[in-house]
DNA sequence: TATGAATGAGTTTTCATTCAT
DNA sequence: AATGAATGAAAACTCATTCAT
């Protein structure tokens, strides 16, 4: 079972300013939005000089790009893992969808971050990022393609659109949580994870309504 | 049954500059993002001076605010009409699905703006809106909910959440047209609604899986 | 005889804030240095606001390369406009030679920027306007050839190198000008212009030495 | 007769690591300028750490003074040495042009450096060399006056003008090579500089002109 | 002597907004 | 209503120089 904590430095010993700088500028892109804040406020909130923002990373720019390609590649990652394990479609989308709720509730401002300033921001990061964001579309709508084949899902749906739907849909739960629309507290991530992925794959499943 | 291209200008006899300006920018965000363009493209595809957006318009975020505003109302409006209309949860979902699709369908580039500008720009003009948007996805819960309390769909899941998913899914198909990723062909818009309302509706209504 | 001095407006009654910042640049351009001034020492200069100077211009360099292009174009027509004349070898570079002092002498700051930050900034903007430097040494050039077919000027000597001497030696008059190097009163250019085509001329014109 | 290389390291058998330096810099300043390139291009061309240009020199201009200055003495003590000679106003200037352009076929890139950047870079590097650059004037023009007192050159011409004729036509032939301006292959070299003498001594020298 | 991480001052450029006409 | 010249604040980025090791 894939770790969303594993990207984590587990307490470096010497002074990596490096991380100390991925770090802040996470609080801060995560408080104040990537474009509302300055590179200065990365380098106060690090407690490092401006320049050494410059030292390690090419732009402005770039700091965020690492953050996004390093958490996410992690995503890919643990996606494809878990289609390579033998589950069904619905025990495979739930691994996913756990997946992705950890992460949030490991390091929601990490989360935030990527969903607000590159997933959804389809105009600006998102658009460079979207390959990467793409293949993740696509690994998801293959879990469902296999399922449609093994029966466990019906095939007069698009698994492409399936994708869209499932993913959507969590992508709007963090949304929610992100900006306190919805419930965020301890017991509601995992009463969350299991209605969505009762009620997306209740729907991708062959089943019969029950009469009134 | 509401229209979604009620909001085009009811054809003023004079040149009216201030549509000219909206309709410009609708142009103009679309292509080069809102954030991305000057003040002055506007006025350039609108083919009025520099100054004259600054006649109609407090500022350029008044310019985005108002084609917002009056669209999501038109949306806020067609799910209140359709709420109190006397038919069941699957059948009012689908006509919300139907009419953010014919948005999309009947004017693409402001519905572009709409998502990637505002909708889904949490960190900018996401967060100005919040209300209006929280406002449509309180109206989807509460169709749900009360489906729900008619015992059409399964009282397990919480209304709220229900409204995330299907508004989230909804919107990253629209997300998907958009940007190109999943064919956006005539055809494809309404099989993709029937799709959608049958997966989550599928899943929000009690059902029993159909053994394999 | 054509006029160093007919490019400068004659107290143009309208303010032209335009033509303000272009006669600001140039006296800042020979008091600190094109590299060395900022911006705004130019909007100052002018007493205009600072973003006036981008409204006229599309950069700083601009300002420069407008400075040194109107008035470089005014010594290109010139020394084609002599050149046009019937006149000897002597008399033309002598024509030449009067047209730049008279410069020099007209707006000494102007053409101490002309020629400290593009004529011999070779590395900087002289490299960017060196087809239009190089077209008056072709013009010189050709002005020598036609004197030694005359059989005015010596032929064993190459006419692209006498062309060097020539401008290299006025240019480094006006260089010991500018720095104060040598002097330079009232009655010094008209000498200094008399010796220097006497020295070059007299060393390209066909001549016995006088035996000692 | 001076030798224009005499300044080349004297086979230092340990590696010496300021001269690496100093050789790097040549090259580097040469390709791109002095402004235009960082202190770590230097370090990166000579292969040595960033920090150990600043244990060999104060600063990056104190890199091109000492190129500047190690040179240019060499030329002073050459004209200097020139002078003292028993040979005539012609044949001194000539020995001078020589040197000076034995000095460039010997080594183009530093005395590209030297040209561009400092002895014709009048507004930064040139007004620090000044007096310097100034002693060579004179030196030429004392030469000058000594062989108008010895009856070989015409007496009325100034002898600081003709030093500024004899200088700035050899500068502005190295420039036109620098520069591709002229052709400078082997066989140029030595004509260019039978030339210039020719022509600037021939028009300094008494001489009655040719009658046609 | 040698290294390269760390510092932070300095400037161009952009562009939303205002305002005189 | 309409024009577009005029304003000026704001921030990314560069790079010479320092310094701890």
């Amino acid at each position: 079972m894939p770790d969303p904590g594993a990207a984590v430095s587990p307490e470096t010993p010497t002074v990596d300013k490096r991380r100390q700088i991925l770090a802040a500028a996470i609080r801060v892109f995560a408080r104040q939005g990537f474009h509302s804040c300055r590179v200065s406020d990365i380098a106060d909130e690090a407690g490092v000089a401006y320049g050494l923002v410059y030292h390690y990373f090419k732009s402005k720019d770039q700091v965020l790009n690492e953050l996004f390609t390093e958490r996410w590649s992690l995503l890919l990652a643990a996606i494809e893992d878990i289609d390579g394990q033998p589950m069904g479609g619905r025990e495979k989308l739930g691994a996913v969808a756990r997946f992705i709720i950890d992460s949030y509730r490991h390091d929601p401002e990490l989360m935030k971050v990527i969903i607000v300033e590159v997933t959804r921001a389809a105009n600006s990061f998102g658009r460079t990022h979207l390959p990467e964001i793409r293949r993740a579309y696509d690994l998801i709508a293959k879990i469902v393609a296999d399922a449609q084949r093994a029966g466990e899902f019906r095939e007069d749906i698009d698994p492409e659109f399936a994708s869209m739907w499932f993913y959507g849909a969590i992508e709007q739960l963090l949304s929610g949580w992100v900006f306190g629309l919805i419930p965020g507290r301890d017991g509601d991530f995992d009463r969350a994870r299991e209605m969505v992925v009762e009620t997306i794959c209740g729907g991708l499943e062959r089943h019969t309504p029950v009469a009134p």
